[in-house]
DNA sequence: ACGAAGCCCTGCAAGC
DNA sequence: TGCTTGCAGGGCTTCG
């Protein structure tokens, strides 16, 4: 199966997806100059802000900064934001070709280029980061990068202390740690032995270990083999939904778990889908 | 402060 | 076949 990003014909960013599109996007986008910005849906998770064309058009572009599963877009005075929602992709397109549906937003560029941002269920969003971008409120409460020396075991393991929730919805928690969707913590906690329904401050120090490492290594796969797909970001669909990795759990509710064989359950936790092997998790 | 539930939206699949 | 219903998802927001 395609990793974890094909389900119901959707690809669905998590954190290596938007790290993935990033890498994908910045090389062509470092040195131009922002020409228009073209709203035909300004209706996304939250609206487009009205002046936000106003406050991009004439800008250079320098880099492209992820911070979470956001994508930011730093310039003089702020930052242009986008979130990719669960369905949302961005692509380089040449600017006159016409926009088919779902393709909402272009971001026009001086070489004749286009960012263009597709997203059928439109639970993304652009928005407006007044500078300094780290202050926004979307962004000033946001946990450590898991890819970071900050998201340790002692971290985790001192972050979940008195923390009665189930593991998985904690792992899930943007304060305290970004970027661990769905499928990723579903996989970390299999991968792990630990069972998601734990309540949090019941991990020890070495389960915290093993789970760090292990959300650590599945992301760092993903979007390693994500980066072999680079080239698809211009002209292509945008989407880098076929990254190699496995899924051993996720999506697999009544298969028989790859370990033991005992076959795989499906609970719901913090109203989001959790399947795990209860052979294998304690 | 914490935890649980609600909400946004569309495409797909299952059930009638 | 064509409807209706349910579900998936991130993450902010609201409620208890």
């Amino acid at each position: 199966m395609f990793a974890g990003v094909l389900l119901c014909g959707v690809i669905m960013p998590e954190l290596p997806e938007v790290e993935t599109t990033r890498r994908g996007i910045e090389p062509h986008l470092i040195g131009k100059q922002i020409k228009a910005l073209e709203v035909r849906t300004p209706r996304l998770r939250w609206p487009v802000p009205p002046d936000l064309g106003l406050k991009l058009e004439g800008q250079p572009l320098v880099s492209v900064v992820r911070r979470a599963k956001y994508l930011l877009f730093p310039l003089d005075s702020g930052a242009l934001m986008v979130h990719l929602g669960m369905s949302g992709s961005l692509r380089l397109i040449d600017s006159r070709v016409p926009p088919e549906k779902h393709e909402h937003v272009d971001l026009h560029l001086d070489s004749g280029m286009a960012l263009r941002y597709t997203d059928p269920r439109r639970f993304g969003f652009w928005l407006w980061a007044e500078a300094p971008w780290e202050t926004h409120p979307l962004l000033a409460t946001l946990g450590p990068e898991p890819l970071s020396e900050h998201f340790t075991a002692e971290y985790l393991f001192a972050k979940s202390r008195k923390r009665r929730v189930a593991i998985k919805p904690f792992l899930m928690t943007n304060q305290v740690v970004v970027g661990v969707g769905n499928i990723y913590a579903t996989e970390a906690l299999f991968a792990s032995g630990i069972d998601p329904r734990r309540s949090a401050d019941t991990l020890t120090e070495s389960e915290c270990q093993r789970l760090v490492l292990n959300v650590q290594r599945i992301l760092s796969q993903a979007i390693e083999s994500g980066g072999t797909t680079l080239k698809d970001f211009v002209g292509g669909d945008g989407r880098p939904g076929y990254f190699q990795q496995q899924l051993l759990v996720y999506g697999r509710k009544g298969q028989p778990c790859v370990q033991c064989g005992n076959l795989l359950q499906e609970v719901q936790l913090g109203q989001r889908t959790s399947t795990f092997c209860s052979q294998c998790q304690r």
